[in-house]
DNA sequence: GCAGTTTATAGATAGACGTCTATAAAGAAG
DNA sequence: CTTCTTTATAGACGTCTATCTATAAACTGC
């Protein structure tokens, strides 16, 4: 029995309970599914702990007990959200934190 | 090649390049998996749209277009993250928003 | 060009997950 | 106690995903 079809009974939902927008719902999981995962929040955590606030992706397989193209995966996928930015000087890529995308997902919990 | 067997590369990780403990990751990522669902992110703007800040599974069956058990299983899942609170009315089973928790999730991307 | 590095991509595989149907559990009301 | 409601659980199924190995791509230096 749904809410509206009841008569007598309690189950009174707010009138204003309206869905959150699909796609904007799945947007914002997009983004989080990219920081929900213990690998790519240990290399976020790696990568803000670096001295220059980048590290490439040598320098993080080892440390994590992964494979690089297990690491470049992950690296990945932060990058596909915009959580880290990209850069390739001479042989190496290094990768940094982009604090405003960061600093975004704080905004949605407050 | 590793950064430390290198002479004269430029693989310069900072020494202070120390993993995020796998444990804490695993224990962050498990709460952020909770929410990172469009369905569940419905969910929780649902019942914080709702009048008393509180919701039971049968007003949210219909605007989400899933099935009753469907809906149990994702309300179970943010339950065991303890970002419901549930609480029995007689027939009726409702669930509202741990803020406190909520709040603990801005924290960590602050 | 060739050899040696770092990083990215492709393909395969095992496990996790979202969804459903069917059914049980818990409570209200006659 | 029986019936009707709401919610939870169990099991099945298809899809997504984290990981690996193998290989390609990009760059450096000889």
């Amino acid at each position: 029995m749904t809410n509206q079809a009841m008569a007598l009974g309690q189950c009174a939902p707010a009138p204003g309970t309206e869905p959150l927008a699909r796609s904007k719902a799945s947007e914002i999981s997009g983004l989080l599914k990219a920081v929900a995962d213990p690998t790519r929040l240990q290399i976020l955590a790696m990568i803000a702990a670096t001295e220059g606030q980048e590290a490439c992706v040598c320098d993080l397989t080892e440390p994590l007990g992964l494979t690089q193209p297990t690491v470049s995966h992950h690296i990945k996928k932060l990058s596909e959200v915009g959580l880290v930015n990209r850069e390739r000087r001479g042989t190496w890529v290094w990768y940094s934190l982009n604090r405003e995308r960061w600093g975004q997902i704080a905004e949605l919990f407050t």
